[in-house]
DNA sequence: CTTTACCCGTCTACGGCTTCACAGTTTATA
DNA sequence: TATAAACTGTGAAGCCGTAGACGGGTAAAG
């Protein structure tokens, strides 16, 4: 049977080293084989899970949720993915924001009218909301939406969000506080 | 003058105590005042301070990058803010890739057709390219582009990807490899 | 047999924190 | 006023996933 050493194997994926070392120590992906010195060998089959893993690890999953997904591979457990890709949806939401806060601050830069001037009290309030991780994100859209919405129409503005899409994360925030 | 202790610093900002430990440890933001005792006060300038310094770690700048645009102040140098503008697209686009993994192997679940089926060498080829980065998302794009536009188109639409979005990526894709 | 070109395990570093351990200080209650 | 609770300080270690360097052993080509 066809076997590859840990550099190849590494390269045949664009990994490093270090990576599959890292894999094995975790134990999520031993090589089924060692030579008399003592080099890793690995087999097709071991080339076949670290395909997965990096398909799995692609969309970012976690290496626990990507262990606990390959060992019960006959029943996929689409919780975990369906997880994913909840947070996934959140991660775009806040990536917008960021580019919202950026393009405002940019704006400002190029009219020279210093640094950004957004309401303390709208970022206070947020920063203290959630600590703005991606869970807090979604928890903080709602909150703001529940308990303010013109404001969290106009922060969103502020920010640079066009209207269309302001709508849409408020709708958005609103099936959240209810659900 | 009115000055806040280290927590309700933190409190204000929904940030932790460590957080401020670790900001002065660093020299991000350092208290200007200390009482006898050595506890930190935090003074009203060092309150704004902080205010700014969460605003850009809200986009996700680098605590290095913070510092150079705040010491910088006057003469904001848009730079820093341009490349995270840029970096955060690529972000996008790599969500959007994450999410059509995703949801094609939901869909194979879903229909009980196993793991996601999709084409290895265009795995192999792709992890290869770059590793996977953010940068190396956009080298990727373009390389693949270059190399077999159908295949990328292809892959894109196997991807979950709605036709019209593909071409976008596509795109983009051919402009950076210009570039 | 020498020269490459690999491989080994172990160690350190990165960012942006968090957590811990232990000691001193301030504040609230009894 | 004594004591307990809640703060504060410092320093060190740990987290993730990966990259890279080290010194030394192995394999294969010339």
């Amino acid at each position: 049977m066809k076997t590859y050493t840990i550099s190849k194997t590494a390269r045949l994926f664009g990994l490093s080293r270090s990576t599959l070392l890292y894999y094995d120590r975790i134990g999520l992906l031993s090589p089924s084989r060692r030579t008399p010195a003592g080099y890793r060998m690995y087999t097709e089959e071991d080339v076949k899970r670290l395909e997965r893993i990096c398909i799995l690890r692609q969309t970012s999953l976690s290496i626990e949720d990507i262990k606990t997904i390959l060992r019960s591979e006959d029943a996929p457990s689409s919780e975990l993915l369906e997880k994913r890709l909840k947070e996934i949806g959140e991660e775009m939401l806040a990536l917008k924001v960021k580019q919202g806060i950026l393009s405002t601050m940019l704006k400002g830069v190029a009219s020279r009218e210093g640094p950004p001037k957004v309401n303390k009290e709208m970022w206070v309030g947020m920063l203290r909301a959630a600590g703005m991780d991606n869970q807090g994100m979604e928890r903080w859209h709602a909150e703001f939406e529940r308990r303010a919405p013109e404001a969290h129409h106009e922060f969103l503005l502020s920010l640079g969000v066009p209207e269309e899409e302001a709508l849409m994360i408020r709708e958005w925030a609103r099936q959240v506080s209810f659900s």
